[in-house]
DNA sequence: CAGTATATGTGCATTACTGAACAAATCAAT
DNA sequence: ATTGATTTGTTCAGTAATGCACATATACTG
C-alpha cells in the first residue's frame, strides 16, 4: 500500500460495515464472550462464512474495529495539530459524539477492557511531543509524570462524558478541555 | 411458483431493497423524468450494471416498485376480509404509515401519475366483492354508481392523510372511515 | 450545424458472496 | 464419563455483483 489506492470493493466495505454494526449492536446488550458468530452473520444479514473471509475470530474482529477507531483519531489528532487547545479539541469531541454507539460500548463496564488501555496508549503517544518540561510552567518536573497526568484526566473525562449520555455539546467540551489542557501544558 | 418457495439469494434481496430506496429517496426531491440510472446507482451504491440485472429501465423499476405495494395491500384486503370496518381498516391504515415515504412520493403533484388509476383500479376490484345493490340500504342503487362512489372517497381521504402529513393516528383514521364506509355498505 | 458531453443498454471476464457440507471443538445436562 | 446439541473454522462449486469497454442515443453548447 505504498501508493496503490486501487479502490476497494464496494461489495467488501458493504459486508464489513455490516458486519461491524452488527457487531456493535449486538455488543450494546450482549456480553461479548455471549456473542457467536453466527449471531453476527445473522444480524448482518451476510453469510456466516463471509465473516470468515475478513476476521479470523471475534477477536480478530474487535480489535480491527477498535484500531480502526484508533486510526482515525490519530489521523484528527495530526491534522488538528497546528490549531490551539480548543479549536483542535472540536473534531475530536465531534468524532466521539458520532460513533457514540461505539465509545459507550467500549468504555461500558463489561466492554471491552482492552480497549481502554489501548486508548491510553494511543493518547500517551500523541502527548509525547506537546509535553514540554525543560522550560515554562513544567520546568523541573519528570515528563512521564506529567505525561501520565494529562493522559490519565483525558481518559478519564471522555470516559465521563460518554458513559453519562453527553450531557454537553462537543463545542463545550472541546473550550472546557481546551482550558485545562492550557493551564498544564 | 406453484410451491417452489426456494429461498432467494440474500444478495438480490440486498440489492433491489438499495435500489428501491435510493429511487424512492430521488423522487422525493426529484422529478421522475430528471432521475438518471446513474442516479440511481450511486445513491444505491450499486453498480449500475446490476439496476440493468433486475430492471429493464427506470419505467420498469416504478412499475414493479407500484405492484409490490398493491400486492401487499391484496393481501392485506383478504386477511382482514373477516373483520368488521372499523378492525378491518386499521392494518390498512398502519401500512400507508409505515410506508409513507412510497405514498407521500407517488400521490405528491409530480409523483407517478399512473399509481393513483392503478390504486383506484385495485380498490375497485376490492369493493366489488363488498357492494350489495339488491337489498338493504342500497337497493335501487346502480352498482357501478355506488361503486365509484366508495372507491373515489376512499382515494381521496388516503391522498388528504398522507399529503397532509398523517394529522391523525392510523387508529383514528380507521375508526372514523369505518363509520362512514359502514355508513354507505 | 458540428462537436462535446452525458446517459443508455449490453457483453464479458473477474471477484466476492453464498449455502451447504464437513470434522473438530466446546458446551450442557444428565 | 457419555451423550447430544451448538459452535467453530474450513472447503468448494455455484451465483450475483462488479468494473470496464463499447456502441448508440440523447442532450447541451458554441
Amino acid at each position: 500500500m505504498i501508493l496503490t489506492m486501487s479502490k476497494v470493493d464496494r461489495r467488501i466495505l458493504k459486508s464489513q460495515e455490516a458486519i461491524k454494526k452488527a457487531f456493535l449492536e449486538l455488543m450494546s446488550d450482549k456480553n461479548f464472550d455471549d456473542i457467536t458468530i453466527q449471531d453476527i452473520s445473522d444480524r448482518a444479514n451476510v453469510s456466516r462464512g463471509t465473516i470468515y473471509l475478513h476476521y479470523a475470530d471475534k477477536f480478530d474482529l474487535l480489535n480491527k474495529l477498535i484500531g480502526e477507531h484508533i486510526n482515525e483519531m490519530r489521523k484528527i489528532c495530526h491534522s488538528a495539530s497546528e490549531l490551539d487547545y480548543h479549536e483542535g479539541n472540536l473534531p475530536w469531541f465531534a468524532y466521539l459524539e458520532s460513533h457514540y454507539l461505539f465509545f459507550s460500548t467500549m468504555l461500558a463496564s463489561k466492554g471491552a477492557p482492552s480497549f481502554r488501555s489501548q486508548f491510553t496508549e494511543f493518547l500517551i503517544e500523541e502527548f509525547k511531543e506537546e509535553v514540554d518540561t525543560t522550560a515554562g510552567k513544567n520546568h523541573g518536573l519528570h515528563e512521564d509524570v506529567l505525561l501520565q497526568f494529562i493522559v490519565t484526566s483525558y481518559v478519564g473525562i471522555v470516559e465521563w462524558w460518554i458513559t453519562n449520555g453527553m450531557p454537553h455539546p462537543p463545542h463545550v467540551m472541546a473550550e472546557q478541555v481546551g482550558v485545562l489542557l492550557e493551564r498544564n501544558l
